[in-house]
DNA sequence: CCTATAGCCTGACGGC
DNA sequence: TGCCGTCAGGCTATAG
């Protein structure tokens, strides 16, 4: 689930609810999923201090906390969201971690497969450009302009080019799927051999898919009715033309598209 | 340099 | 019912 939709909400989440409320104790479950940094080192930069503020690039969501200047990063891979509750009997069943608040509430990061990543750095910088990350697909720097030279440069499956956290940041399986879906274009379509009107649709789609994604909370059941999503599935119908949803695999993910609306 | 592929971890599901 | 293989919306390391 988590691409940049579904953080950014997680983010307005946390914004609305663990913010600037006393730590009183954190806990780390899963050791194995810290990335360069300590339990220990975790639960004493956190222990005694308030969440400041959130921040997200791409599909990292940033924690800052309010005294001691550090951000608690989390990384949510294929399964992890977070849960704020009161009473224990609503823990979530695989979280990693949890913070205690003095007000009786906790915050928790669920996360059953392992394969995101909890960590502690000086600033999101850091781990952006120790990444390699690209630019947020969504932050107004990334024009037009920086889109197609981007993918002008990329052989890749234009899919796969989306996919590339390097090139742009936030999009995964499923949204590269809508906008491409959106754009009509196939997903095996080489990305430097799109012209100059594909990469033009493909750029608008990008920023109105995620966008109105988020306004729909990135819950697949609040989707616009001409969405894909809701039917990347074996049996799925298109939305538009209403025939048969293909599946195939694309820089070994599974692709969905419609082989009527979207050419190569 | 670039692109493609296996592997990590856990659980759900379908077929035998 | 039980077992086994496959697959799942992430990324990284390595091979070609």
């Amino acid at each position: 689930m988590p691409e940049l939709p579904d953080v950014e909400i997680f983010k307005r989440y946390l914004s609305s609810t663990a913010l600037h409320k006393t730590i009183q104790s954190v806990e780390i479950h899963s050791t194995d999923m810290l990335k360069g940094v300590s339990a220990r080192a975790i639960e004493k930069a956190l222990k005694g201090d308030q969440l400041l503020s959130a921040r997200r690039h791409g599909k990292y969501l940033f924690v800052k906390t309010a005294k001691k200047n550090k951000w608690l990063v989390l990384h949510f891979g294929m399964t992890g969201f977070l849960k704020y509750f009161k009473r224990q009997a609503r823990i979530p069943p695989h979280e990693r971690l949890l913070i205690a608040f003095s007000n009786g509430y906790h915050l928790a990061y669920d996360c059953q497969r392992k394969l995101g990543e909890i960590g502690l750095i000086d600033a999101p910088e850091v781990l952006i450009e120790e990444k390699e990350l690209g630019p947020d697909a969504l932050e107004p720097g990334f024009n037009r302009e920086r889109f197609m030279k981007t993918f002008k440069n990329s052989r890749s499956a234009i899919k796969s080019a989306l996919m590339n956290q390097k090139y742009v940041a936030g999009i995964g399986n499923i949204y590269s799927d809508e906008i491409l879906f959106q754009a009509g274009i196939y997903p095996g379509t080489r990305s430097s051999e799109l012209d100059e009107n594909n990469m033009e649709r493909l750029y608008f789609q990008m920023d109105r898919v995620l966008k109105t994604a988020i306004e729909s909370r990135a819950d697949p059941e609040r989707l616009p009715a001409t969405f894909v999503i809701p039917h990347r599935h074996s049996d799925g119908v298109c939305p538009k033309c209403k025939g048969e949803i293909a599946k195939c695999k694309i820089g070994g993910r599974t692709a969905y598209y419609c082989p009527q609306c979207q050419k190569g």
